[in-house]
DNA sequence: TTTTAGGTATGATAAATATCATTAATTTTA
DNA sequence: TAAAATTAATGATATTTATCATACCTAAAA
């Protein structure tokens, strides 16, 4: 049973906080919740997309497949993140996958709907703009970052970001399940650097590995690697 | 003389387009001229901006500062585009250096008749979302690009770019003159790699090095390149 | 014009990273 | 639970890229 858009934690964290009581009806009427299991895609390089998606939990990963063949991962969402958004503003393509890393649970909110509450709704636009421009800042860092910095100093920034964004389980691990694979995409390297310069971190009592959990323990050692010192 | 925003032909390529009659009058009231000069900056990294700059003519360069002091070129500009639209709608400072790479021409534009524009006329702030969104997209890309493919493949990719971008100049060479240290700085390697590689490239008979300036002459061989053949 | 400085070019070498190969551990499937 | 398949780990090696050194060229300054 799909509960009300009035009533949802999220609308808290995003540009939904600034609808009226009537637009969150409209929305609420309009809406379709999902569920996606983990593995499957929530949007697909190169597809159009015709509305928003709202996590209310789960978390998924931002990927691009390269012409080799190889994922990239360019960003992690989790519950609170809204979808889609750019491709609605700009009218192009999805630009990236979104592959659930475990089973999520998703609104669907009609592009209509958005459409005409950007019409109106001036604040909501705004709120969209900003959340634009915000990941827009983090892409140029992180292109910055991928074209200058070794490998090491891009998982030590990885690791903290990781943490920062999903926060940590009651053993203290990172709190989310990536493959060795999955971590190197991110940082763009192959997959033995990456389990290679894991242990290494290891070794030196930086972040302990607990299957595939991951634990910082010198969160300061991780910041200062990945600037390089 | 600053000439009227009515009448200027960059209104034609970007948001400005959408602007009504009484509305480019207010921006051409309030509006300021600037010049400048070849290495100077028009918007500085990590500072405040309180407008919007429309580059009449000139070529510019946004650029990062990394940590280990190194510029990382982030993406190019030239006459019709507009900059500080970011920054003004996130309010946060300036995440970019921009650096005339010849003299420009500017119209700075102050914040207020920016955000009130885009509070009354609705067609503004898609086509600044659309800008923004379409921006996103392109450094999506770029992260993926610069992640995972090698630095020739990088190479390739960015004269491809820059030809497209700048057009060619009487010779038909690429029509920006940019240093072997900035050419490296964009994809993100050392000078001498750069160097050699655009040697390399000359030896093959893909382009043709002539001084500062480059030459295509084998497009689809960089295109193809650029995607690891 | 000569000098000087900055940019370009190239070789030699070192360091970083990828690839290949193999084994061990873990997870999934039958 | 056993077998199969995936994932993780690590060594050996090849490739890519950076760094250092030096020479050359070009354009600006004295």
């Amino acid at each position: 049973m799909s509960s009300k858009c009035r009533q949802c934690i999220i609308k808290r964290f995003n540009a939904l906080k600034t609808l009226t009581h009537d637009e969150l009806e409209k929305f609420s009427d309009h809406k379709t919740s999902l569920i996606i299991k983990k593995g499957d895609n929530l949007m697909t390089e190169g597809n159009a997309i015709n509305g928003l998606y709202c996590i209310k939990d789960g978390k998924a990963k931002l990927t691009k497949l390269n012409t080799n063949g190889k994922e990239q991962i360019i960003k992690f969402i989790k519950g609170g993140d809204i979808l889609g958004q750019r491709s609605i503003l700009s009218d192009e393509l999805v630009g990236l996958n979104a592959i659930a890393l475990e089973d999520m649970h998703v609104c669907f909110i009609p592009k209509g709907d958005i459409i005409e509450t950007i019409r109106v709704n001036n604040n909501f636009s705004l709120q969209m703009m900003r959340n634009i421009s915000h990941q827009l800042n983090e892409a140029n860092t992180s292109i910055s970052q991928m074209a200058q910095k070794p490998v090491k100093d891009r998982l030590a920034d990885t690791l903290v970001q990781l943490e920062d964004l999903f926060g940590v389980d009651n053993e203290g691990c990172i709190d989310v399940v990536l493959t060795r694979e999955e971590i190197a995409n991110t940082i763009g390297t192959a997959t033995e650097s990456a389990i290679r310069l894991l242990s290494n971190l290891k070794k030196d009592g930086v972040i302990d590995l607990i299957g595939k959990k991951i634990k910082i323990i010198n969160k300061n050692t991780l910041k200062n690697l990945s600037e390089g010192y």
